[in-house]
RNA sequence: GCGCCUGUAGCUCAAUUGGAUAGAGCGACAGACUACGGAUCUGUAGGUUGUGGGUUCAAAUCCCGCCGGGCGCACCA
């Protein structure tokens, strides 16, 4: 303030930033002092109390310490993964789907009220590929000789899929009619698939609120009726047979096609209208994580919104950049084709839930990530994830220790003199218990749940370092006691944190 | 050619959104309490923030040019 007042006045920062405090009237219970420091900088410092407040508050709150009212209620959509329904989930959707719901825990905490949903794309040619596809694998397991379509589906799971077919069904369904099979094995390609992915992410820790199905919005044919509501609104022309929308009038950089001049609709007419009914269903905002390969997407989505009226930041897409697999030094190549494939099953398996999710969250999601599979599997102190479940097993540990010792921890924060805890690793720790709230609230605004990460290595770090200086179990009681009580806020902020990032909190490693 | 992301220590990344001496982890090196878990802690070395300009009290951050990397630019999904 000083010094972009300095300009204004014509003086310089420190001068003003004088005049200020020399004005200044602060209650001196919770502020101890005020500094200038380098070229006009107010410092504030609080007062003892002030951290002696924060520390109750924690105690109070407990599980629900870093909880508040920020988003006033206000209703969040948050769709991510949303990944086809045409093959197992791989390591980007891994990384979307670690980021997406860490955002909506830390969303929900700042008080907004969040929907997770998964966008089904169990309608359009992609899947009808996909049954050709089992039917080839369905056949040539009853022993024909049956080749895949072009640009069919190779993976090893419709071998699977189709071996289980043949045991449930027989040669039942080669007795069908062409379309009927053709329907008929569609459905049922499609359940297994979303059943498998279901899997995954219940295996990841991730429960989504809604499945919400392509097929039943055209069922419904809300795609049709998205297009004539564009057509009344005058946001729709035809030229070479077709219809595009006017996406130019709302900052594309070319108007769409919205229906082939084949009759067909492309994809936007349907994600148009599957966007429409979110906020039809009363949600807010529109929140959606996708990966770098459609961002081109993106403005004529928004165009689409806008043209039926919507303020075009209803939307707010978040792009999860590539993911690339490392071992050690060398990369691992991913092709569908030939060599190595590597699913989400695998990664989890190889590394564990919480390593996954927490190597996903520690990089912005802005930024390309290497994913080193040998650091993940990896169980030692190399390996960051330890270090933060290390500082609360050690906690528990504690708790473990003083319980067979005949330690009594304080019941509450007035039996603790707090004056006792002065070492400088004490008030560091507690510097960063205080500040979770704000860390959990201006994370969520910002959209980058890296900064958790970051929040509990640090929490971690002073707690690691507060645990080497200070002897908590000792001869001074009450000493002893409010050092327990410092452990025990620590505990309630780093199991807090960890259960946001989705992540658990051993009592032992 | 156009658009989005990106370039910071040997490696992988931060930097409170324009603030103070650019910080962590890993790796390297040197150390640590005969008690609460050494998966820890304390130090040291390591930087012209890709590059050249500009904006201002202040730039890794904003603007312009150039160089390098990733991903897109369909009457595909």
């Amino acid at each position: 303030m000083a010094m972009s007042l300095a300009g204004e006045v014509k003086s310089d920062g420190r001068s003003v930033a004088g005049a200020i405090v020399r004005y200044l009237s602060l209650d001196d219970s919770w502020i101890q002092r005020v500094d200038i420091a380098g070229p006009g900088f107010l410092n504030f410092f609080l007062s003892s109390g002030w951290l002696e407040k924060a520390m109750a508050d924690i105690w109070k709150k407990g599980p629900t310490y870093g909880r508040t009212g920020y988003g006033k209620g206000k209703r969040i959509l948050l769709e991510f993964v949303s990944a086809n329904p045409t093959g197992p989930l791989n390591v980007v959707n891994a990384r979307a789907a670690a980021v997406g719901d860490c955002l909506a825990s830390l969303l929900e905490a700042s008080g907004y009220e969040v929907s997770r949903e998964f966008y089904v794309n169990d309608a359009g040619h992609q899947v009808d590929l996909l049954a050709d596809s089992l039917e080839a694998r369905y056949r040539q397991a009853l022993g024909e000789d049956a080749p895949l379509p072009e640009n069919g589906y190779q993976g090893e799971y419709l071998l699977d899929i189709a071996k289980e077919l043949v045991t449930e069904e027989g040669d039942r369904l080669l007795g069908l009619l062409a379309e009927e099979r053709h329907q008929w094995l569609k459905g049922y390609v499609v359940s297994c698939m979303v059943e498998q992915q279901k899997k995954t992410l219940l295996d990841y820790g991730l429960k989504y609120d809604t499945w919400y199905s392509e097929k039943s919005l055209r069922e419904r044919k809300a795609h049709e009726a998205l297009v004539e509501e564009l057509k009344e609104r005058g946001f729709i022309y035809e030229k070479d047979g077709a219809l595009w929308l006017r996406s130019t009038d709302f900052g594309d950089d070319k108007d769409r096609v919205v229906v082939k001049s084949d009759g067909e609709m492309t994809y936007l007419a349907p994600d148009i209208a599957y966007h429409k009914d979110k906020l039809m269903r009363g949600f807010d905002h529109l929140i959606d994580i996708l990966g770098p390969d459609h961002h081109g997407y993106v403005d004529r989505l928004r165009a689409g919104l806008m043209a039926l009226g919507y303020p075009g930041d209803v939307l707010e897409v978040i792009i999860a950049q590539t993911v690339r697999l490392v071992r050690g030094k060398q990369v691992v190549k991913m092709s569908k084709r030939g060599g190595e494939f590597i699913s989400m099953d695998e990664l989890l398996e190889d590394a564990g839930k919480d390593a996954c999710r927490f190597f996903f969250l520690m990089r912005a999601p802005s930024s390309h990530l290497d994913f080193d599979l040998d650091l993940a599997r990896l169980q030692s102190n190399e390996n960051p994830v330890y270090y933060v479940q290390y500082a609360y097993a050690r906690i528990a540990s504690i708790f473990r220790q003083a319980g067979q010792e005949g330690f009594v921890p304080a019941s509450g924060p007035n039996e603790v003199k707090f004056s006792l805890l002065r070492d400088s690793s004490e008030i560091q720790l507690m510097k960063l218990l205080a500040a979770f709230p704000e860390e959990v609230r201006d994370i969520s605004v910002a959209r980058e749940p890296n900064r958790l990460i970051k929040y509990m290595m640090n929490v971690a770090a002073a707690f690691h370092s507060f645990y080497t200086r200070c002897r908590v179990l000792g001869e001074d009681k009450d000493l002893s006691a409010a050092r327990l009580y410092l452990a025990r806020l620590c505990q309630i902020v780093l199991a807090n944190a960890l259960r946001l990032a989705g992540i658990s909190a051993p009592d032992s490693m």
